[in-house]
DNA sequence: CAAACAGTTTAGCCTTGGCTAACAATTATC
DNA sequence: GATAATTGTTAGCCAAGGCTAAACTGTTTG
């Protein structure tokens, strides 16, 4: 292994010259991105189903699919998975329904979801901007840095 | 198709009951993430590539193997790609060297990943959760938002 | 300088998450 | 109520990104 460590004389102001972090840590960082990437999509559908029965009252392969820009069968596919899992349950040709575990997952993802979002618009991001990067930070962001947002958000509409 | 678009009366100070956006809107949400997700790795590799060049004075293959928490076998293939697309030349058995246009990403990608740790660290948050939340989140920041984050970094340090 | 070791590559496997095409069921319409 | 349109499912394909095991190359060292 040739990659040991090494001292790097930090300059106090480096605001593009930081030093690579410990072996290990490093690793953890990649290692958190690729199960963040996991999990990902199925928290994407399912807080998805949950608000398409929220705001329309069921949420069905078609809407997903829709919304989600992707095949019927794509959905299709993934519902089995959904199921398999003990997110979903659903009757063949019907509209599906969310389980205990499946609304839990809804509720904490969405909650994350809306954190980041308001976050944004906080800051100053314009809604739209707002909308997708919120899509995507939303599972990589920690829970210490999803409250310190939540507290900033409060301040700024004091 | 059953997804027609609803009124939803809005209170002000919904923090938790937003109406589902416009079904066009959605699905660029997802889609802009479901690019950023192709990208993302590339830039990674090519980032810590060049991370590695400029900190140990070379890129060998064991070392991003190490750092990555992944096998030799896996960054042995992922650099075929890497070649393929015109960012790295390596020659069989030698370190990795980054092509000009390889260069360019990296250090976009470097100067994004810069701001969004910074950003993170004059928000509050501890500096190993900040690393781990920047390596996640840092593909998924617009350039809209990227800019906020910088000037709400430089008014932090005043 | 030969052997051992460290590093790299190749082969072959697996899962995920897309797709299209063909078929099946349900729902709407005449 | 027969037919058309919509919706859902299945089969089979593909690329990406992991892995292990085995083979090969380069380097170090006895």
């Amino acid at each position: 292994m040739s990659d040991y460590q090494q001292r790097h004389p930090s300059s106090l102001n480096n605001l593009s010259d930081d030093a690579l972090p410990p072996v290990e840590q490093h690793a953890r960082q990649y290692e958190t991105v690729r199960n963040a990437h996991e999990t990902e999509l199925i928290e994407d559908y399912v807080e998805l189903i949950g608000d398409l029965i929220r705001h329309r009252g069921e949420a069905r392969a078609a809407d997903i699919a829709n919304r989600m820009a992707v095949s019927q069968a794509t959905v299709s596919k993934m519902i089995r998975r959904l199921n398999d899992q003990g997110l979903v349950t659903n009757k063949p040709y019907r509209s599906l329904f969310l389980t205990e575990e499946g609304e839990k997952m809804a509720k904490v993802s969405r909650a994350r979801h809306d954190v980041v979002l308001h976050f944004l618009r906080a800051l100053g991001v314009a809604d739209s901007t707002a909308r997708i990067d919120a899509e995507g930070m939303e599972h990589h962001v920690s829970d210490e840095t999803l409250s310190i947002m939540q507290r900033f958000t409060e301040q700024q509409r004091r």
